[in-house]
DNA sequence: ACTGTTACTCACCGATTGGTGACAGACCGG
DNA sequence: CCGGTCTGTCACCAATCGGTGAGTAACAGT
């Protein structure tokens, strides 16, 4: 039985051995962070670990610790990589919208913000991730997520000014949280508080109510 | 030794024994629920099990699967254990307060909302719950949550009419949403969408912008 | 006082977790 | 060709997990 393995070894033939490990520390980096990436975008936090990641990259969990110093390194290089949700989520056409007001702005930015939170799963888990623990991982995690956002924003907007008299910070904090909240109450249970969110026209009207909800506050 | 243990537990002093467990189903029953719930409260789910209960409560967990049928039914009883929460959370003064239009009704129920939820570290671990996860545990909790939160409502409204006109099940889908990300993600992390929440004066700021949301939408 | 039921504890099981040290083979510079 | 470094694999560790079966101690009924 030994020489059979060691025939099969020798031969690579490759019908049994799915994808043989090539030398080549790059590839398998990058292998273990999109293995980590999509394990958390489709299992969630709760069975993030480095063995589940190591079993999906289909290597062993040691590289894991070489090559990123364990399960925080690897979660920082997550953080690190999600800058490129930036560029992802620029729209081309934006000098065609004629941004006259605040309301025009913060309307347009709620709704391309809800779409874009709601396919986008692994930015939800780890939305999710954030108001559910608080370890140093995830904060690492949160920090890089509130910069890409930050910078998302500042690209996205213009240079309108905000209105007076209104707190602007506690306002839009108020509507990116019940984006996020809604988001991730229907991409968990269909729903959110009463109000089923699952197919297209279902969406249509809480994107109306968003919309009347934002223009309720800045005109 | 045998014979100093056994005279200890003849003297029953209680001095290096805390609590000598007395032969009683119901206490037992109802200690184990509250570990769970303190539990489930101080730590979250993450390191939410059987093991870790029985060792709160002080027991052996094979008492909660005798006595609970295991971590479903416990989460069961802690979900009909929920409905308490609506008789903690009605003020007594309703009475006093005039609610003319539908506006004030929901500023004042957003606003006891966001006060009740920011001092139930259960509640918040379940919403966190909600929202992370999908099994059947989860589900059954988030049904009772639910039942619990529109009886409180029920309770609370009286017969105002709702205006026409408005989709008053999607914005106030929105509103809760947005009341419950933000206090969860305080809670978390002290800050929501880079607005800090951490001093009286910080959340007297954002009742000020939910107030402000409110009357946006509903006059 | 004997008996059976109830309340409770203990010891063990297999599986899985995060983590580490030792080893085998490919590659490269000398 | 030889020795060292790099890449990858494997075996093992202690700890913890959910879960179960067997056993013990207190009580109640007769």
């Amino acid at each position: 039985m030994l020489n059979e393995t060691a025939v099969a070894a020798l031969e690579q033939t490759g019908a049994a051995e799915p994808e043989k490990r090539i030398r080549d520390r790059g590839a398998t980096e990058r292998a273990i962070l999109k293995a980590a990436k999509n394990l958390l975008a489709e299992e969630g936090f709760q069975n993030f670990g480095i063995n589940a990641v190591a079993r999906r990259a289909g290597c062993d969990k040691q590289l894991i610790y070489r090559y990123y110093g364990g399960l925080d390194g690897l979660v920082e290089a997550i953080g690190a990589d999600l800058g490129s949700w930036v560029k992802d989520r620029i729209p081309e056409d934006t000098g065609g919208m004629f941004l006259l007001t605040y309301g025009d702005l913060m309307e347009r930015l709620s709704l391309l913000f809800l779409e874009a939170l709601r396919d986008d799963p692994l930015m939800r888990r780890i939305v999710a991730w954030e108001v559910s623990e608080n370890t140093e991982q995830v904060r690492r995690l949160s920090e890089a997520r509130s910069k890409a956002l930050g910078l998302w924003l500042d690209r996205m907007r213009g240079s309108l000014a905000p209105p007076k008299g209104v707190d602007t910070a506690a306002v839009n904090a108020l509507i990116f949280a019940s984006i996020q909240h809604l988001v991730l109450a229907a991409a968990a249970g269909g729903q959110c508080a009463g109000l089923v969110l699952k197919n297209g026209k279902d969406w249509e009207k809480a994107a109306t109510a968003l919309k009347r909800l934002v223009r309720g506050v800045y005109g």
